[in-house]
DNA sequence: TTTTAAAATTGTACTTATTACAAATTTGAT
DNA sequence: ATCAAATTTGTAATAAGTACAATTTTAAAA
């Protein structure tokens, strides 16, 4: 049986509000990396008294307690991802997609190269381009 | 015999300008991940007539060209990095710091992941403490 | 050496993601 | 029902980065 949008934000501390179980009920429904303006976009037909600050500032909580994971492979803007499980990700130069790549050992990896630091979490980024844009216009990619 | 400044500008089909080398050379005199603030405000004095759009376009055509990297790993902005052979970074989460970490076989673990993507580059994240800052306030941390 | 076109640089104005903060609302205990 | 704490909201501010037109520099041709 997989965890509830409840059971994991209860499991991180995180007292469930309406808001919050929007938020994290989305991300657990959507793993396609979105950013904080897509969520709120997304939820605010739904929940009119929506506020964007309180979008921020619940996935900054969420990340903050370890509930989801920030992804800073985009220059432009911070991107979460409900999948707290050690993986990698994927960002296309050309279409801007982020996909999930599966790492066995990524945990190991960090882990291996401490020396005096205390590593609490580590990040895979890998770019290039994705299956349909490397055919295209490969030339300007 | 270690590349010089100008031959790493034109070894990635740069034409080497007063101020690209400036901030090239800043760059490979300073391995400590500069932001392009910190950049402009460090070459500023010498050359005053610098811009910091000039900044900010050279950076970007010295990481679009492979002779610097683009570090995401702090939210905040972007940060680069001259050394452009294979390791990872960390950043201390409570000092703010991005120290450099060797990994010897990032390039390998990039190129394991793909399933029809062409990897193109890959970057190696891991946040936590440092030395000097998991020692004081270690629960505020 | 003068001319001239392309390339590079500059300054200003703008965009946009994110944050600060104070007011309003909601929650939960008494 | 009351009250304090927690949460949410809206607005205003911050700050990184970009667009763009004007200016300056470069370098080659005449």
């Amino acid at each position: 049986m997989k965890t509830s949008v409840i059971d994991r934000l209860q499991e991180h501390g995180i007292k469930p509000s309406l808001q919050r179980i929007a938020i994290m009920k989305y991300l657990m429904g959507n793993y396609t990396h979105p950013t904080a303006d897509i969520i709120f976009n997304k939820l605010y037909p739904s929940i009119p008294t929506l506020s964007k600050t309180t979008v921020y500032n619940t996935l900054k909580l969420l990340a903050q307690q370890g509930a989801i994971t920030e992804i800073t492979i985009d220059e432009k803007n911070v991107r979460y991802d409900a999948d707290i499980s050690p993986h990698a990700h994927f960002r296309c130069k050309h279409c801007g997609s982020v996909f999930d790549l599966p790492v066995k050992n990524l945990a190991s990896i960090a882990a291996k190269n401490i020396q005096g630091f205390v590593v609490t979490d580590a990040q895979l980024y890998c770019k290039g381009y994705c299956k349909k844009c490397k055919t295209k216009a490969p030339g300007l990619c």
